[in-house]
DNA sequence: GTCTATAAATAGATAGAC
DNA sequence: GTCTATCTATTTATAGAC
């Protein structure tokens, strides 16, 4: 019969979520095609207007969902009685842990940094915003409990999330050039950078580098 | 008269380059508008047709151009008789005054690792390429001078390049989020990022940090 | 070199049948 | 809920005058 099997009809609504997180991840909201999700999805374009109001109503979806669910975690982490040093520890490991398993965050990431937040709304604007301020939380319990030099909460920002997101986000670029033959460098295990960036942070909290 | 004044008319191509940049980082590829261009530059769509054959040869032109640039700075870097830790500390300081030189460099870069080099030509890659092997190259003679300690020289290029460019590049974001009245945190100046990561590399290297 | 049309293609969004 | 067909706006690119 025409209609289409039953685990290809359920969810319409989550396959275009995860189709249209692909799409623009790897093409940014410009360049994003709805036709192209549809397809996909496995569905046509007019479902999508049937489940969201319009492009940018789906994109910012997508990308307040992936914050809400980012903050959520690095919350957890806060919240948790560890000792500040294994707070930080474990707030590189969860944004890790979330950029391999949703391969579209590093990507949109970069592209919101780049276009400074444009299409997004302010409700997402303050999730981003809750990860920066749940690690000011964790690097003053740590000041406070005299384990830890006071340092500029940007700075520790960058210095954790940049790397990381690099290294997750910059996979396809690696592919690319080793794909043409182009030089690159040896690579490096997720496991391996994690630890890394863990222990230059906690040495810039502890003060072993200036 | 018709006739425009002579510093208009003058370098419309250069006035091309210009806008171009500032509309390929601020919107990227897709996002880009060739008649916004246009306008920005003062000119007509159609000089744009007149110096430059599509919409993909003027972005490639201006990527291009940007990476082959900071190249060169680099290896004049690597190229001087500083000491390793020296060179290390200029190649930081390099980046970063490039950055900043070039508004337009940050989030180009950001938007390019988030596609993985998607509307880049070989010759581009390459020139990306050589700043990475350059690096590389700082990080040997450091290690065979007895000087380094040997470390992937990925890790440390991630944790060089990218919290340069999320500190630059984010400048849009951050006053977005002031302008939304949403948390945010200290700023920092410019010396202060720079000065951090060049003494947190040089920590790493010289193995005060694991 | 610079402009005014305008062609041609792409893509967001909707109407309406089933 | 899902589809086909279509409207409409946007936008890359070109033709051709000056």
């Amino acid at each position: 019969m025409a209609r289409p099997p039953a685990a290809a009809r359920r969810d319409s609504r989550a396959r275009i979520l995860r189709a249209a997180a692909a799409e623009f991840a790897a093409r940014g909201y410009a360049g994003a095609n709805i036709d192209r999700i549809a397809r996909t999805a496995g569905l046509n374009k007019a479902m999508i207007y049937y489940h969201f109001a319009s492009k940018a109503a789906l994109y910012r979806e997508i990308v307040g969902d992936m914050f809400r669910a980012v903050g959520v975690r690095i919350r957890e982490v806060a919240a948790s009685d560890a000792s500040p040093e294994e707070k930080v520890a474990r707030f590189i490991e969860t944004i890790a842990t979330e950029a391999e398993a949703r391969p579209h965050f590093p990507p949109i990431w970069f592209r919101e940094i780049a276009e400074g937040g444009m299409h997004l709304d302010d409700k997402t604007l303050r999730s981003i915003d809750v990860i920066v301020q749940t690690l000011v939380t964790i690097l003053d319990s740590g000041v406070k409990a005299g384990r830890f030099r006071r340092v500029q909460p940007l700075v520790v920002h960058a210095g954790i999330i940049a790397p990381i997101m690099l290294f997750f986000g910059s996979a396809g670029l690696r592919a690319r050039l080793a794909r043409a033959g182009i030089g690159g460098v040896a690579q490096v295990t997720r496991d391996a950078m994690v630890a890394h960036v863990q222990s230059v942070t906690l040495g810039v909290l502890k003060g072993t580098v200036a």
